[in-house]
DNA sequence: CTGAAAGCGCTAACAA
DNA sequence: TTGTTAGCGCTTTCAG
């Protein structure tokens, strides 16, 4: 391996002016063009792990993901690349699978490795976490949860959940379903219901709860039982892909969306489109916090401030799957 | 920050000692016990920069992906990760963004972080990078493409057509139209169509093709206009979300499927189960291969040795979407 | 069982 | 503009 210090012996100078003929620039017209081709030769590279022992820190941004392949997860990592990309900064990304101790383990190799900041995709955190978060030299950066004293990003699930049951209301609907999941998800199983509960009650809505999870077989098997018996003529999934399993249990029953019932989720994935009519959702713009977050992440970075809580904004996206109740 | 120094005074012992402690072991009972209380308390944790300086090596796997939010990538990121977890390896995930010259450079990244291997999903590969890779002094191993002299992971994509071409016949079809991309691709565009189309004339069977993209709505628009005019009774899309396309422009038109129609796809992602019927497809063991690819990568890293070209076994997976021809 | 010393590849004063 | 020197935090001979 060819290193800062062949590469001064080729060129019969020393290493610090090599140093310098990389970094700053303060070298003479002659021995410029000497490194220049040596380099080009050689085919030399600084090596990373010097420069940043030697700087006390990498200009690396460590991403702890929950998990790989969920969507969301997904576009708010092509947010975070896409700037990272541009201002040339590298990503290590680590993945927790779900779990809290992976995650901790992880927080501990990103210090390890010297990342410049540290961008935690939270699902659940517990005290033990907490006090390692708050306790950390590193900074971080909380995406999806809240923590007093960190700096947090999270979105306005309330609001979204206000905004679905405003849509509902808004066509006319008087019975309202929601199919939920369990209070532990703190965004998704709380705040979306409370907002959609809130704004229903407010109008004097008829509404009505079933609690499934996350997957899409549970929801198109629980949506074959209460399908049948609901009054509802609006349901309010909690996900896309929660509404894409009571989707296809309305097409087995041969229950026609939107003529008999509306359905609507939360998310805004593609997933939403792999169905016809398409499904009236809440569009989650995972991808510019993404990018925000990392501008804060270059922020911290540069300046080592750290910057504040941030909710973001959801936006209603109306398909195919809503419409205005008849008779 | 505290550092191996700071331990080694605060024990009045050398820091070749803390280093013993640390990782072989021939340390006095009494000097050890007098650590583990001062690293406990301390919280100290070994600098990887450093350790990975010295050892001239990380015990990091590099990965480069083409792109976030693929399905095919995600699971074998998933199938790499599991493998690297449980080796306790630490993954550097790199996103190419289908873009070659990002992926030279996160290649040169790589290289200069002085990972132990290279995992690279790739999809094209020009000269310049076919040089970069075949002198890289890092291991590389190749996932996708096949490249003389380097050791590559691909899918047996001639056998997926094959498969899905011999179920048509199976299932009593005499026309099939084979819905394609461009022959760039050469695992998509080539190999699976040609698998098809050779156990197709075998068989004496119509065969006609329609070239569209990846996209699924480009396929759903293409397939208004050819599912009026076609005479097959079995339609093979090229990849799943291609099948999906086509699967709603059938909705859309009323053509029923698999009674009218036969659509299968390539993939064996889950969003064939987002509609229904599911759409019958090849089963690709993403995550089997990216636990093989670890596996391979492990080798490398602690034997040096580089391992053989892989081809990787699918598998034809029948569900709704196809049946036997009527009549 | 322990310590001194050298060195991984790089940067950054400080002199020259 | 250049070279000398010291040192980032760690591991690893080699003596003791």
């Amino acid at each position: 391996m060819v290193t800062l210090n062949d590469i001064a012996k080729m060129a019969n100078v020393s290493k610090s002016t090599v140093s310098r003929y990389l970094n700053n620039g303060s070298v003479s017209q002659k021995t410029r063009e000497k490194l220049d081709e040596i380099v080009q030769q050689t085919g030399y590279q600084p090596n990373l792990l010097a420069q940043s022992l030697k700087a006390q820190k990498s200009n690396m941004v460590g991403v702890i993901i929950p998990r790989y392949g969920s969507p969301s997860t997904n576009e708010v990592l092509k947010g975070i690349d896409t700037i990272a990309y541009a201002e040339d900064i590298q990503l290590m990304i680590m993945n927790s699978d779900l779990d809290i101790e992976r995650t901790k383990k992880n927080l501990r190799l990103l210090q390890r490795q010297k990342v410049g900041v540290i961008i935690l995709l939270a699902t659940a955190i517990d005290k033990e976490l907490e006090e390692q978060l708050k306790t950390s030299k590193t900074p971080i950066l909380l995406v999806g949860q809240k923590l007093a004293g960190l700096p947090s990003y999270v979105y306005k699930d309330y609001e979204a959940g206000r905004l679905i049951a405003e849509h509902a209301i808004q066509l006319g609907h008087k019975k309202l379903l929601f199919v939920g999941v369990s209070e532990e998800d703190y965004a998704v199983g709380v705040l979306r219901k409370k907002g959609f509960y809130d704004v229903a009650k407010q109008n004097g809505a008829e509404i009505s709860f079933i609690q499934t999870n996350f997957s899409r077989s549970k929801n198109y098997e629980k949506a074959l039982e209460f399908l049948p018996k609901t009054q509802a003529t609006y349901i309010a999934a909690a996900t896309d892909l929660m509404a894409i399993g009571i989707f296809n249990a309305c097409m087995e029953l041969g229950i026609q969306i939107p003529h008999q019932i509306s359905l609507s989720g939360f998310g805004g994935y593609n997933e939403t489109r792999n169905v016809l009519p398409h499904i009236t959702t809440i569009q989650y713009s995972h991808s510019g916090m993404g990018e925000a977050v990392m501008k804060a992440a270059i922020q911290t970075l540069e300046t080592g401030e750290n910057s504040l809580n941030t909710e973001w904004p959801v936006q209603l996206l109306i398909q195919g799957s809503t419409e205005e109740l008849k008779d």
